[in-house]
DNA sequence: GTTATAATCGAATGCAGATTCGATTAACGT
DNA sequence: ACGTTAATCGAATCTGCATTCGATTATAAC
């Protein structure tokens, strides 16, 4: 067997990228780690030397999603020169067009998310090895949770600056902000690379209904 | 062990109900038949005599929300005498309560109908029967998808309405729509019974917000 | 070269959970 | 009463994974 080189090996991001893609097709339950490590040309026993479970792999895949629209929204929420709609617009052409540049994040990020939730503590038999992978697990966990709260937050800090500022009419803004990130996170679900509208015409439209609800 | 006599034993739709509960909760990956089962007092063999898997028990919780759902809908959408401002107004409305009512229903049907979409072909061991369950199985689950549609195309209609009446201004239709859905069926993921707006009050600012951007 | 370490594999383990089976009991019509 | 059918149960199967283990090879450092 013919062993690739260390540095032409597959290294973490790329599994991650090949995961998120696999998850995408299969979602959580029925993608198994053999699967994810087909899809690098692998065998499910040597993702665990770069992964010390499944659910850490996939947390990883939601991580670097997160991070990514993170970095995308935050260029344009913090940029104070500019009126708070202006910056609106961007960051829900930012969001949406990363989602279907990304689907198989976007997806994840509605979808996957669940599973994570749901992840069960180690029973009664387990040794202490197990219990501290557990604890570390729930604290990555709910640092992503935490982060993902700041994405929302981004949001509605500039939407309650446009309304601080009488840009925007007054509405109630975790509940603007909610409706809003609900209609951009569906493209996720609802989006195809084929389809009659990519994503820049996608955000067009969602652009032009929230930001007229915002403004007239 | 005394059984329940047959006039009181748990029937199709107690089960129904109490599923869509566990699920909720848990998620599907993590619902066990068992734990179903004792929500009804029953054990998971027994499940089988009303239900010929968990896929097709999974499969009736959600067609029982949709057909709820599309119930309540229909009622407004089709009321041709009001405007449709007015109709679309009752029909978000009535989507949302819906959802706040039946947290465990709407949140089915964003996360669990994933599940449903992977279900996996019996492999090449299988006999005639697994095989014609499994042919069943997906004739039925795309007669819910097919249902699902009429849901989406009930909103189209009304908004379609109400641009070919000049009552909203011109909007992409189906995106408009799925924007709209993808808000309400998103407050499913968050809305919890015990925050601080109710089902009603959400509802009033979704309206505010889709009639806003429809009729500015 | 020699050695330590990183990556990989094939095969075995272990388990949880869906599904099946045969037996048992309750209700209902006759 | 009596047989038939519907519901239920406990226990046994069966299977598909996640995960572990020991061995093997490649790479890099010295």
């Amino acid at each position: 067997m013919a062993r690739k080189p260390a540095n032409q090996s597959v290294n973490r991001d790329a599994i991650i990228a090949a995961a998120a893609d696999v998850l995408h097709k299969h979602g959580y339950e029925t993608t198994t780690m053999k699967d994810i490590a087909a899809a690098v040309n692998l065998t499910a026993a040597s993702l665990y030397h770069h992964f010390r479970s499944k659910d850490a792999l996939v947390l990883s895949v939601l991580e670097a999603g997160l991070d990514a629209a993170i970095a995308r929204i935050e260029a344009v929420a913090c940029d104070e020169s500019s009126p708070a709609d202006t910056r609106l617009r961007a960051m829900i052409r930012a969001h949406i067009v990363g989602v279907a540049e990304h689907p198989a994040v976007g997806a994840a990020m509605v979808y996957e998310l669940r599973a994570l939730m749901q992840v069960r503590p180690p029973n009664a038999s387990a040794d202490d090895a197990d219990r501290a992978a557990y604890a570390d697990f729930i604290v990555r966990r709910d640092g992503f949770f935490r982060r993902r709260d700041t994405f929302e937050a981004l949001f509605r800090q500039v939407v309650g600056d446009g309304v601080q500022d009488g840009v925007f009419r007054p509405v109630d803004v975790p509940i603007f902000v909610r409706a809003l990130l609900g209609a951009n996170n569906w493209v996720g679900v609802w989006y195809r690379p084929d389809g009659r509208l990519n994503g820049d015409a996608i955000a067009d439209h969602n652009i032009d209904i929230f930001l007229s609800a915002l403004m007239s």
